[in-house]
DNA sequence: TCGAAGGTGTCAATGTTTTGTCCATGTATT
DNA sequence: AATACATGGACAAAACATTGACACCTTCGA
């Protein structure tokens, strides 16, 4: 808006949409479903509206539309639509498109694997990149980035991968997932989560993986590091008026004071702010989570479950956010 | 003054860019890009603030848009275009924190910590993000960055603020410093940094720090995260074929087992590989680093010119006179 | 059941635009 | 004298546009 159309190229547009360069041009030829700006030298122009407009075509002929019908539709159609299938399809994944699903991730965490061996931290940017298309913004988390770490904590544990691997990886996709964090353009009236790791837990990816997932999913998010006492994370979630603290516990998952400082903080916080706990550790200290309600999270999709059931039934008034971002 | 604003030479910027000679006087004369002053012999003469504005074409060129239709934005709309860049959706940026103009370094570092004080990460980083164009990267990283996090340890150590303000402001400056190293390869002959601590040193913000400078600077940047023994920086080092690794020195002042690291380290890696290091303890540790030859920098403007001069001097020959190449 | 028709994605051929690089020549700097 | 820089022109590669053709699939009528 304020700042006029961006100016896209085709292959900008492509890349984004996953379309390719010919299959935009002959539904422009065909159907007209966008009608870019020229250049002076006749190159295509494409605005933000366009691409957004364009992902949406492809998600629903993806889903069994046939693009002559759609590309009349209008924007508001789309996203009707759109809304449509996310409430009816969602389920009845049919198996062949899992199938495709598992197959890619497994491909990209390989090739992600790869790079962190041969120390290529450009080229595992990259994979990770370009896996957000492929999968999307979740599936990334809970379905490469999640497994990748974990394969990479194994393979240094059985010697196959060195502590310089496991440092680079680390450093590597924590920044990524510094990025994926948005820590704008959500409404104040957003829930806000608080995701770290208890003291002695000194591993950060879980908790860094938590806080991206979170802020994908339209939450605001504090990112606090690792090895927090309970006093400082009670301090942090009361002075922002967290609704959740996530914690991930991975490393020591026999450290005998981890129940206790779960204990404390569960003492130290409000009632109403819940607490949820993930991270190959939990299973260690299943006892110690039930004891203080706290609530533990197996894996990603779940943690989008709980979260959503947290969203609503807390303080004020029903969330006014205004578009929930599509994806 | 100092290192943020001198007349730089478009051979500088070159190297800082990562983009041509040639391709920097070619767009200025296509697209005027940027209008350099010009020095009584009609050299162009480059600021900081030109240096930024051709990091983020180039950055957004290589990202698929076409520099023919770049080059005609303002600074306010390629700042847009990047940070959307990060975030699929496209969003209008928030025009939040932005009344406020041309402030000192002092102020600015006053305004960060109290945003600190109030854990207000959000503003912390749209402080960050304006400061950026009033000061320049450099001046940034340098004069608001690096006072700032000291500040904030001091700070913390008398007891002003918590660990939980500490632990914040770290995390998000660490996610900051994390977005500025560039995510692409300059030019694959541009030399390569890695920025780590070694075994036993903890704190992170120093070698990030580092990291983003060297990239701003024009440097391939491997950043290694913290804490590594000897053997695994060497072999990053030597699998990277980097030209220097730059040590972090901050926290534990009295570690008896530093020095033997660094002997270790020194050791183990190629004599061409140049060794640095920073950070407040490397006066406890000076004999090591003498013994070791293992350059102490005291600031991020040393480390400017150290980099200058061990940039050149590639292969095989001993360093020569140390040439500031910044007149 | 078969074949025709229409819908859809991909490809090849050809010409144009855009963009990066290079060369030659002249001037300034060291 | 040896670099480093400026300038203009030339050139080549990459990206783009356009047209027409083709292969594959689904649908529908014979």
């Amino acid at each position: 808006m304020s700042l006029a159309d961006l100016p896209l190229s085709i292959r900008t547009v492509s890349e984004r949409t996953g379309l390719s360069c010919h299959v935009i041009r002959v539904w422009e030829k065909r159907y007209s479903t966008v009608q870019p700006r020229r250049s002076r030298g006749n190159q295509r122009i494409y605005s933000d509206a366009d691409v957004v407009r364009l992902q949406r075509l492809r998600r629903l002929t993806e889903q069994g539309h046939s693009i002559g019908k759609l590309a009349h539709l209008n924007d508001e159609q789309l996203n009707q639509l759109i809304s449509d299938e996310g409430a009816q399809v969602a389920r009845p994944t049919p198996t062949a498109e899992r199938a495709t699903v598992s197959q890619s991730t497994h491909e990209i965490i390989t090739r992600a694997l790869a790079a962190v061996q041969e120390m290529d931290l450009h080229r595992l940017e990259s994979i990770l990149e370009a896996a957000i298309l492929e999968v999307g913004q979740i599936g990334l988390l809970g379905k490469v980035i999640g497994p990748l770490a974990e394969n990479i904590g194994q393979e240094w544990r059985q010697g196959r991968l060195h502590a310089a691997h496991e440092h680079l990886a680390t450093a590597t996709i924590r920044t990524f997932l510094g990025k994926m964090v948005r820590p704008f353009a959500l409404s104040p009236s957003a829930p806000l989560l608080v995701a770290t790791t208890p003291a002695g837990q000194l591993h950060e990816l879980g908790a860094a993986l938590v806080a991206a997932s979170a802020s994908v999913l339209g939450w605001r998010v504090t990112y606090a590091g690792t090895s927090l006492p309970a006093e400082e994370i009670s301090r942090i979630a009361q002075v922002q008026s967290a609704r959740v603290v996530a914690l991930s516990l991975i490393h020591p998952e026999d450290d005998p004071f981890i129940p206790q400082e779960l204990a404390r903080l569960r003492r130290l916080l409000p009632q109403k702010t819940a607490l949820i706990a993930g991270g190959r550790a939990i299973r260690a200290y299943s006892a110690a989570l039930a004891e203080n309600q706290i609530q533990a999270v197996h894996d990603l999709e779940e943690l989008g479950e709980v979260l959503d059931a947290l969203r609503r039934p807390t303080p004020g008034t029903i969330e006014d956010l205004p578009t929930p971002t599509n994806e």
